[in-house]
Order: structure tokens, then sequence, then C-alpha cells
DNA sequence: AATTATTTGTTACACTATTAACAAAGATTA
DNA sequence: TAATCTTTGTTAATAGTGTAACAAATAATT
């Protein structure tokens, strides 16, 4: 094992993939895998793959492989998969509305607990069996949540924001075009539908790909 | 001028965001911006901005900085905004429901013109003012289009992927859970709502960020 | 007109991430 | 049991990204 301790971000990234692919292995009643087999599954270079579980010691036997079983309990250990991780999300427009849909909790402990909006007509209503609270009540009944989802229009993403600071979020998923500005101890993850599609137009007529 | 006329493709993913703040730039009347400014803006170094942009020549003037009306019309041309890009839509769920609403091209020359679904009772209706097609026509309906969003059940992914593919499709944004196999030619870029946020939560937890 | 202030474009370096290659270990086969 | 095959964990080489620093150029000020 190797003795630095810090993981990567690139690695961290792929942990929740890799967790994820191990889990349908498992459904699938799979007891080995090695970083082959999930390279292709995952579309990880395997000895990116290799790399990234090196980080956490030997989990793997040479010659065989990994361990399914051992290998998916020890990343729910490392994910925290064995708690519930409590998040709330904030715009109740479609995008939010398709969140409160989305299952996130089917194949990971991750749950929105609350809901909040501005519009009248949308508060006190349920939306994916989680009521919809009033916005301007958000610093007083928010509590104990680390993790906000922030699908409000641009114009209110800084203000609500600072909302969300107050009230102790430690980490924000904008979806909203606006770039916010949060103190250092904040950690902020961006996806920006437009730029996503934007830059993968501009990639696919500027950098046409080979034929193999 | 740098002579290397390969932009990277961390340089690429920020010019549509460059590009939007620009507009918005315009739209408040400012005439000139420093690399500066943008950096407070946007939140990159403004050291990546002025390397970005150095990519295509010498786009500023020293001791002034640049010149907002001068550096639209050039990313205008660059990103081909003066053409509208025409995108399809396939899945139309929550996810997909909400893009279709989501104004993509307000702000940008980007159009979803066709949708399509597998339900019989979207079939036919009209959704943000696009008619949902039945995606068993697609490979025959779908012409001219080199850019889909797929907004399917993940179990649905890799079928559809093959139907995208045939019908000519170049690039992919892919925001199921699976990983889809496509031919070399064919860029797909992945958004995945769980690892996203289950990634979030990791670093929330593992790495909290010092104070300031 | 001379001086000072600003800001670019680029160089050089530091950091981060990817991957090819392979010895070592264990699994499998003969 | 010996020979062969498989696959890890790690090293080392490569590629990609970010940014501090600064000369050169221009703008602004005195």
């Amino acid at each position: 094992m190797e003795l630095n301790n810090k993981i990567p971000q690139a690695t961290a990234k792929r942990l929740p993939l890799y967790y994820r692919f191990l889990n349908n292995l498992h459904i699938q009643g799979k007891t080995r895998v090695s970083s082959k087999e999930l390279s292709e599954a995952v579309k990880v270079d395997s000895a990116t793959i290799r790399r990234d579980f090196s980080y956490f010691g030997a989990l793997g036997r040479k010659g065989y492989g990994y361990n399914v079983e051992y290998l998916l309990e020890f990343f729910r250990k490392t994910l925290n998969q064995d708690t519930v991780s409590n998040v709330a999300l904030i715009g109740v427009g479609n995008l939010g509305t398709a969140f409160l849909h989305y299952n996130f909790s089917k194949s990971n402990n991750t749950k929105i607990i609350r809901a909040y909006d501005a519009n009248p007509d949308v508060i006190g209503t349920e939306v994916g069996h989680v009521l919809i609270e009033d916005i301007n009540q958000l610093e007083e009944t928010l509590a104990n949540i680390d993790v906000a989802i922030l699908t409000v229009p641009g114009s209110a993403a800084q203000s609500v924001t600072d909302k969300l600071v107050k009230a102790g979020v430690k980490g924000i998923l904008n979806f909203t075009p606006a770039r916010i500005t949060v103190p250092t101890e904040v950690r902020v993850h961006h996806i920006d539908l437009t730029v996503e599609l934007q830059s993968l137009i501009y990639f696919v007529e500027h950098y046409p790909m080979d034929k193999k």
C-alpha cells in the first residue's frame, strides 16, 4: 500500500462510479472481477482503476482480481454508504421537480429530505414525497444538512447561496448559470447545462474524431 | 500569437462560459474588461483566462484590457453562434421535460428541435413547443442532427445509443447512469447526477475546506 | 513630455492525471 | 509438482492543466 493518504480529486470523483458498477456486478451474482473487466464496464483505463484502488491499499489478489463482495463492502464504508446523507433542494422548477422525482436513494444512500421554493402556489404541496417549504424560512428550518442542490433561476442564485451558507451548508451542487461566491470553507460543484451542451457541440464541430 | 492551433480540452470547455459572461457585460453596456475583472465574474484565474485567450491570438491591448464587443464578436464566430445548432432530445421523462422547457436558445443559438419517447401517452403531444415523436421511428426521422441529449432510463441507454449512431449523430450528452459504447468517431459527454452528488458529499465529508 | 500605472501575452515552473510496462505473486493447468 | 497463465500493485515516463512572475506595450496622470 502506498503511504500517501491524500486521495487525488480525479480518483475521488470516480469512486461513486466504481461503487455503482460493483453493485451491479453483485446483483448479477458475480463474485470476482478484474480491473480489465471493470474497465470495459465503466470506460476507465484498467491501469487507472488499479492505481485508484491502490490508494486504499492492496484490495485485490494477483492472478485473481478483486472479490466483488469485499470491494463493495470496502467502498460502502469509504463512501459512507451505511449512513444516509441528507440533502436539501432549493428551487422547485422543472429541473428541481425532476430531481425530487429522481430516486437518488435507490442505488445509494442519498436522500433529498427538504425542499424550498419562493412560489406560494408550490409552497405546502408535496413533490416526490417531499413537502415544499417557504424559501424565506430557509435559515430557520434548515438544520444539520451539509449539502444542497441549487436549482433556482440564475438571478436568485447568489442571494439563496448566502442563506445556505448562513444555515451552515458545506457543499452546494450549483445547476444555475450563475457563478456564486462562497466562503472558502464551502465547496461548490458546478453543473452548467448550457456550457456542457455548447462545449460538446464545439468539440463535435472542431475536433471530429477519427473513424476507427 | 502562439503558433499552436490545437486548443486544450480544458480551454475549449471554458469558451462557452466566457461567451455568456461577455454577453452579460455587453448587455450591461460595458465596453472594456480586464482579465482580472472577468476572473472575478467567472471564478477562473486571470492568468488562465489570458492563456486561454492567447490560443486565439492577441485579442487584447496591454494596459487597456479587452474590448467587450470585439471579443464577443470573435467568440460568436469561434463558437459558431451565428448558425443555430439543432439538437435532439431522447426520453421525455422528468429530466427530459425539464430540458424541453429550459430555454437553451435564449442565451445561445442552440435549439432542441426534435424529441422522442417510447410512451404512447406522450407521443403526439407537445412539450415546450416540441412535438414528441415515436422513438421507434427515430432512425427514419432523425436527419442532419449532430448532437443528442440522452435522458432515457439507464436500461434503455445502449439500445437508443445504437439507434442514434445509425442515424448519424456525432455527439451525445448522456444523462443516464449507464456507460454507453459508441464507435470512436462519436463523442460522448457524460453527466451523472448521482455521481456528482455523491462525489460532492465525499469531498465535503473527507476534505473539509479550511476557514479563511 | 516625462513619469507612473495598468494590463497583456508568454515563459517557466509546479502540480495533477493518465497510462504503458513489468516484476512479483498467486491461480490454473498439465 | 512443475510449468504456464493471469493479474495485481507500482514504477517511471508522458501528457495535461494551472498559475506566479515579468518584460513589453500601452494608457493615464502629472
